[in-house]
DNA sequence: CGCGCAGTTGACGTATGTCAAGACAGGTGG
DNA sequence: CCACCTGTCTTGACATACGTCAACTGCGCG
């Protein structure tokens, strides 16, 4: 398993590391940092909206997702998370949550203090900087989320989706041959696209007999990444998972 | 008019101040920042996807969004931004733009250079957790931006984006007994909702005819702010307008 | 004066929602 | 080990919010 969930220090600086190389020093630090491991079962409130949390977290195992409610108690879930990321690393600077973070799936968690991480970005400005495009790689991935709900059908969306995820899962190495482990119900899919649970079930019919898709259990593979990539209208560039270079 | 072109710093000034008070050096040094003034006429582009800027920008006058196009050529507006605000501080960090920014009324830019901000944040690193709010403020409006778009009724959605506008522009004193000069068509409207411009037409009327918005040219007028936040199912939390105080 | 863009209106089409019944699988208790 | 139960998924019939198309209006600008 490329996941090491004891170690969820290495987690953090593997990832920060990709793609804004840290010194000796820096890796030290944050290889110091407390980190509070907690597993949770699937389906819980992890921090809710209107909280104000003295500590952010750190996906370690598992799915999770953010969410808000409309008054007619419709959800929509605007961000799924997985192993790395960091989904209210935002409470540091904005004290109110405006949204809530819940487990989709059974999963480990790393919590750590407001406290520790502001002592560590003001002894280390370019830690401060990489801690910062962690979150605006979140509101990137917000914007491609708006097009997607806002002007895609539900069949090039939820292409779009598979698409997403089965990248991220690939940059902390989740993914082999093009299949990965994602359990997550087709309410929740729904919830994230912006349709109904009932018209999930009949987009992935569709995908799947397009050959585009396989499900087995909570294993999904792609069969075609090139296929399912056009299907999806997806253009990775706005993950921003490498520094590219050049002009 | 509240509203200082000509002290483009002052606008910023006050801006970061009112959230999160400054000393007078970290005032002096925003003072001395250079800012490049620019005129800019309606429907330019300033800033294009895939574009590695070496610059930010910052709305003095006038009214700018952000969007991205489908490749069947729907464009998604993602965000509007109102004098003062910053739309992409984020390409301090990302290197590529992700999405286009252009002007959707004739406008005043002002450009600072990512390396005097740089020089800035690396000296004072209250400054740096400042802007880096500012970003993830951004981030929160996207969010409350995909909820409406995907769980709310058009008509719904346009009194929520009513709202947003008519409280940000509040925030920097451009708006005066419920009223403000908002030139935007209703196909831009529609480009931001996700919806298509002859709707926007019918759901405009709607508003009108349930006495929540008044229209003249491109003046916009609440005559009842309650009524229309309720339609909208607007909450302000998740502008963060203030740092809530106590638990 | 007239061109052109923004907005309006009506008729009609459709992607997606709603409701409700049934199938299936996984877990639990007897 | 079976029986049951609950949550998830599927399927069909039908409803609707919103899209599409096209014609028309009005107004600002050259």
């Amino acid at each position: 398993m490329a996941l090491m969930p004891h170690q969820p220090n290495d987690l953090m600086i593997r990832k920060l590391d990709s793609i804004f190389p840290l010194s000796d020093e820096e890796r030290g630090a944050l290889q110091q940092l407390p980190i509070l491991l907690k597993g949770i079962k699937a389906d819980r409130e992890i921090v809710g909206i209107g909280e104000r949390p003295a500590q952010s977290c750190l996906i370690l195992e598992g799915f999770t997702c953010a969410y808000k409610l409309s008054h007619l108690g419709k959800r929509q879930i605007m961000a799924l998370h997985v192993p790395g990321d960091m989904p209210d690393l935002q409470s540091l600077h904005l004290a109110v949550m405006d949204m809530s973070i819940a487990s989709i799936s059974a999963c480990t968690v790393g919590f750590i203090q407001h406290e520790d991480l502001r002592r560590l970005c003001e002894r280390y400005p370019r830690l401060t900087a990489a801690f910062w495009r962690e979150t605006l790689v979140d509101a990137s991935i917000y914007r491609e989320w708006l097009l997607n709900v806002g002007q895609r059908s539900a069949y090039t969306r939820m292409a779009h989706l598979v698409c997403e995820i089965l990248i991220r899962l690939k940059a902390v190495g989740l993914v082999e041959e093009w299949s990965f482990q994602w359990p997550i119900t087709q309410e929740k899919l729904a919830d994230a696209l912006g349709i109904t649970a009932v018209h999930v079930s009949r987009t992935l019919q569709a995908l799947r007999a397009d050959g585009l898709i396989r499900i087995e259990k909570t294993q999904v593979s792609v069969p075609d990444w090139e296929r399912l990539k056009e299907a999806g209208e997806f253009d990775p560039l706005y993950l921003h998972l490498q520094v590219r270079k050049g002009a």
